[in-house]
RNA sequence: GCCGAAGUGGUGAAAUUGGUAUACACGCUGGUCUUAGGAACCAGUGCCUUCGUGGCGUAAGGGUUCGAGUCCCUUCUUCGGCACCA
């Protein structure tokens, strides 16, 4: 062998050259305007912690990264941002440790990981990095949440929320983990607070519809469905009889009416004051007003708004000052006439305040200078979704001349909203003349009729077992314990079963094994609807209040909870299924019993099921199968109006106040006159003020309510002073759009530019932990549908695909500080180079998988490389060619298969295989076949080891980057050998492999198979009973 | 309890989706070369075996099939998520 020289393989020296090389020359910086072949490769930005990137990071970016080296050389234009989502608990309260200020820590982290981002050999285009808590960015994430707040999508209320003593803030559900903080793993409590909220619970639908389309794999989707919880069923509203001559106390109010609150809204006057106009007038333009509230009066009805405004014409903003000082809830009944009407409409899309009921009198008029009027009320804008908020529950009295323009023609509620629509005789714009016709007393009784008697509402999933509802549960929160106080003659009892309840912590709750408790009240019996039966009810903490009605009606022949309670405290139980479908079925569910003896244990109440079946002791219902006899039940109940057919979703609205300092002030300012009025958009961005005492006190407050300098300002609308809200938003709002972003970075007058977003967006691929699936998932695809809705974009989901990777372990267990098994990157790096750590960790495993981490495996990959390197200066080519060179073909084929549905691992193994027929062959290659072999070696490894590949690339003379090739072809027709492997199976056991010529003919095959020496052993006295033959693998004789 | 993912050598893991189980590595054993090697190279490496072949092997048991790691049923184990959701 002559003495060639070959150079070392320097991978420090090397890995730098090509670093500072490709930023020169923005080889990562596509043009965002011009790109022809967008793909945005987007990885989840990382959460900068300040003990620096973890490996599992490198892990992931660097597999994201190798994604997209391969799309690149496939031709597409590649934008692989990278940003840093720095707001947050987490650094706060990192920083509150070492006892520094948190903007000092987060300049700090954020030098440091960039530094090491830089480091691992990604694409990222460095120009468009996004820092979520940098004013140039939450200025939109404020932004945004003025929009959402515009739209009614974020309001206000006072909740129970998780409470985090220790963080000092609040949770959202989905931080919650077992009762405890997420972070911290403090025992949450509830805490009544009022908070800012997004109303993602508008989205459940649709963000449950989507998931049947997109292109996610399906255990996410799985995740976000069972998230979402959609359960359909029906809402069945039971009686209460009350044992009058049990009663303690007469009630001193009305016991007749269960209403809490009217309230009224009147019209305006489009004349003047003093007019002696008959219809308009002052006179009249409360008139009937007045007259409704003292009919209600006069029956025991408090009408919550006695005072108007003092305007004759009033306008929006009038009557809203006086809807924030009134308490409106659930159980309200708002009456609007005519512009009244407009008002509530615009009020309650605005807020989206739930209600009991919506009654709107002669809600429009025909004459031009009333619709002006109106529509004001809405700035010209047709308002439809109503029903959202007052479900079935809109009653319209109008006549032909009120067309309510303003909204929708009068036939159009009908098909928009299902609102009932009472036409009134035409007397004008609803005048003194209609109080006395015959509607009017309609109008009373559509006030009047829901409050009868008192009712309870349950949800049901099973409305075909109503008949075997032999109770009710109440939660202990439930209102009506507290209304029906009276009437209970075991007070003292509830009271103090609810207070034990109340006063337990979730985490007690479940200790509790799960037993159940509760206690009957006593003086008041619900109605069965179906079969007026008296049932007993009870109060117990297993129905839980936030979920459906709050009560339940209890079945304890079909459900496994109801059956329990029941047993314990001896309750009837009733069978009203009979469980269909034979011994098959029931075998998988309960093994060990006959199915005959399972069916008279059920009917004797010894045990119970959940199986659907056929009903039995359900008169009208008797013999239909389940799902019929649902239907049938929520027709009955519908016509009875007993009832409705309802959906309900375990998903809850999204709390987003926290009571911290390191995130973006929630933009809104408290106005004593104006109420929550939103921060001008040309003032943002709201600039969290500098502070040296960011710590939180503790008491519902975040720490920037300690600046008064921040807090005292000005409302926008009257000039007041005013205070603003010193709440801060919940990180995952932040990263809900930093990916709408990246392509807009340089656009400072808007969030999102449109050109860039038609061009870059949705994100072609998105890569990050699967911890996040429900909670950043769900969000962003909330956020992306709310700004499409707005017009913002023009999409409704942003990622065209996800997927998720797997996490990093240390001796199969989570790498963590306190363990002491963390693998610092940077330590990596230097010892084996970037190329050595990016091949290795691709090798692990399987990425949807995670792996484990292992010093010898790191150090094995280094020494491959040493090999490759030696390996690909070894090859001269002058031997005299090799007969066979299919290997190469293979390989590229394999290597970008594999390497498009990210499995990482078997590309490397094909890598390997390649490298290890390059080398026994090494000394016969001929000149030709080592070039096209030396640069087949470059090309395919680019993607995962870079810079490597791009010295090799160099060396083969080449002036451009690697990556700016594109992946080699490879030949169809040279994949195939022209011989194969025959294995000869008897009875699928394998007795022989011999070689055959790929074009033998099947008969000539079978014959050959059996003339084989060792086959014909096995055959001897033998009769072949049939012969099985896979083309160009195997053949199976069966005798 | 429910939902999801998985269980293959000493270890990390492959297996063209029903067609030769253990590719590719790590580790280990033996050898070559070395003053030495934790370097490089070569050979071996699922278990049993009468060393001929053969038998057994993909958590356990059963089934479908000419043929099962792969499909179906039951059981067990591990990991992740949810947890009285009516």
């Amino acid at each position: 062998m002559p003495e060639q020289k070959i150079p070392e393989y320097n991978f420090k020296k090397i890995e730098k050259k090509w670093k500072d090389k490709w930023e020169t020359d923005k080889l990562y910086q596509p043009d965002l305007d011009k790109a022809e072949k967008p793909f945005h490769n987007l990885m989840m930005f990382p959460y900068p912690s300040a003990e620096g990137l973890h490996i599992g990071g490198v892990y992931t970016f660097t597999g994201v990264d190798t994604y997209g080296r391969y799309k690149k050389m496939q031709g597409f234009d590649i934008f692989e941002p990278i940003g840093l989502d720095g707001f947050g608990i987490h650094s706060e309260n990192y920083a509150m440790k070492i006892g520094e200020h948190i903007k000092t820590v987060s300049e700090r982290t954020e030098k440091n990981f960039y530094r090491q981002l830089s480091s691992i050999g990604n694409m990222y285009d460095w120009s468009r990095t996004v820092e979520t808590y940098k004013p140039e960015y939450y200025k939109w994430t404020q932004w945004l949440f003025l929009q959402l707040f515009k739209r009614g999508l974020a309001y206000q209320k006072k909740a129970k929320v998780n409470w985090c003593p220790w963080c000092k803030t609040v949770l959202s559900d989905e931080q919650v983990i077992q009762g405890k903080c997420e972070r911290c793993e403090s025992q949450v409590e509830k805490k009544e607070l009022k908070q800012w909220f997004f109303k993602i619970t508008d989205y459940a639908e649709k963000l449950l519809k989507n998931l049947e389309w997109i292109d996610w794999s399906e255990d996410v989707k799985i995740n976000q469905r069972n998230w979402i919880g959609k359960s359909e069923g029906a809402r069945v509203k039971f009686e209460i009889s009350i044992k009058k001559q049990e009663t303690r106390n007469k009630k001193q109010t009305n016991s007749k009416y269960q209403i809490s609150n009217v309230v009224i809204v009147h019209g305006s006057n489009s004349t003047k004051e003093g007019s002696e106009n008959k219809e308009s007038g002052p006179e009249n333009l409360r008139h009937w007003k007045l007259w409704l509230n003292n009919k209600l009066k006069e029956k025991g009805i408090k009408v919550s708004n006695e005072i108007y405004p003092k305007d004759w014409a009033p306008k929006y903003s009038d009557w809203k000052k006086i809807f924030d000082k009134i308490d409106i809830n659930e159980d309200s009944i708002l009456i609007g006439h005519s512009a009244g009407g407009a008002f509530l409409v615009r009020w309650l899309n605005e807020t989206k305040t739930k209600i009991k009921k919506l009654i709107l009198v002669s809600p429009g008029k025909s004459g031009k200078q009333s619709r002006e009027v109106l529509s004001s009320f809405y700035g010209g804008k047709i308002i439809k979704n109503i029903d959202l908020y007052v479900k079935n529950k809109i009653v319209i009295f109008t006549s032909n001349d009120d067309i309510p323009k303003h909204i929708q023609g009068a036939e159009e509620y009908k098909k928009e909203l299902p609102a009932k629509v009472i036409n009134l005789k035409n007397h004008g714009h609803f005048t003194i003349q209609d109080m006395k016709t015959e509607e009017f007393p309609e109008l009373l009784s559509e006030i009047l009729e829901e409050k009868k008697e008192n009712q309870i509402e349950v949800f049901t999933t099973r409305p075909d077992t109503l008949f075997g509802a032999t109770y009710m549960v109440l939660a202990p929160e439930h209102k009506l314990i507290e209304k029906m106080k009276d009437e209970i003659k075991n007070w003292e009892e509830v009271q103090k079963y609810i207070d034990t309840a109340k006063g337990k912590s979730e985490q007690e709750r479940k200790e509790e094994e799960k037993e159940k408790t509760g206690v009957e009240i006593k003086g008041i019996k619900a109605i069965n609807p179906v079969n007026q039966a008296e049932i007993p009810i009870w109060v117990a903490d297993y129905v839980l209040s936030g979920y459906g009605t709050g009560a339940i009606m209890a079945v304890p022949a079909h459900d496994e909870r109801d059956f329990e309670f029941a047993k314990k405290f001896g309750i009837e139980i009733k069978c009203v299924v009979e469980p269909i479908g034979g011994p098959i079925i029931f075998e998988g569910q309960n093994s060990g019993i006959a199915y005959d003896e399972f069916i008279k244990d059920l009917k004797e109440g010894k045990i119970c099921s959940s199986m659907i079946g056929k009903s039995i002791n359900s008169e009208f219902l008797d013999g239909l199968k389940t799902e019929k006899a649902k239907q049938k039940m929520i027709k009955w109940l519908e016509e009875k109006k007993l009832g409705e057919k309802s959906i309900d979703y375990k998903l809850r609205d999204w709390c987003v106040s926290r009571q911290r300092y390191w995130g973006p002030p929630i933009p809104i300012i408290h106005c004593e006159k104006c109420g929550a009025v939103p921060v001008p958009e040309k003032d943002l961005p709201v600039e969290l003020p500098d502070m040296i005492d960011f710590l939180p006190e503790g008491k519902g407050k975040g720490p920037l309510a300690k600046n008064v300098e921040f807090v005292n300002t000005v409302c926008p609308v009257c000039g007041k002073p005013a205070k603003r809200e010193t709440d801060v938003s919940d990180p995952f709002v932040d990263s809900s759009w930093y990916f709408l972003r990246y392509s807009s970075t340089e656009f400072d007058n808007e969030a999102i530019n449109k050109d860039r977003a038609k061009k870059w967006l949705p994100v072609d691929s998105y890569i990050g932990g699967k911890e996040h699936t429900v909670l950043h998932l769900l969000y962003s695809r909330f956020i992306t549908m709310v700004l499409n809705d707005l017009g913002f974009i023009d999409f409704e989901e942003p990622y065209k695909k996800f997927f998720g990777h797997g996490l990093i372990t240390k001796d199969g267990a989570k790498m963590s500080k306190s363990k002491g098994n963390v693998i610092n990157p940077d330590e990596m790096i230097e010892k084996y180079g970037v190329d050595a750590v990016r091949l290795y960790l691709r090798f692990l495993g399987d990425f949807s998988q995670g792996g484990d981490w292992r010093d010898d495996g790191a150090a094995g990959m280094a020494r491959f490389m040493k090999k490759l390197w030696q390996t690909f200066f070894d090859l001269e080519g002058a031997g005299e060619g090799v007969e066979k060179t299919q290997m190469i073909d293979k390989t590229i084929k394999a290597i970008g298969e594999d390497l498009e549905k990210l499995s990482f691992n078997t590309a490397i193994a094909r890598y390997m295989e390649f490298i290890n027929w390059i080398r026994e062959n090494s000394a016969n290659f001929n000149l030709g076949q080592t070039q096209k072999i030396k640069r087949t070696m470059a090309l395919v490894l680019a993607p995962m080891a870079p810079h490597i590949a791009e010295e090799f690339w160099t060396k083969l003379k080449n002036d451009k980057s690697i990556f700016l090739e594109k992946w080699p072809a490879y030949n169809e027709e040279n994949l195939e050998d022209d011989q194969f492997e025959l294995v000869i199976q008897i009875n699928g056991k394998v007795r022989n492999k011999i070689t055959v010529s790929i074009g033998v003919e099947e008969d000539e095959i079978k014959k050959i198979a059996q003339e084989s020496e060792k086959i014909k052993k096995h055959l001897k006295g033998q009769t072949i009973k049939k012969m099985i033959y896979i083309k160009g693998k195997l053949i199976n004789i069966v005798i």
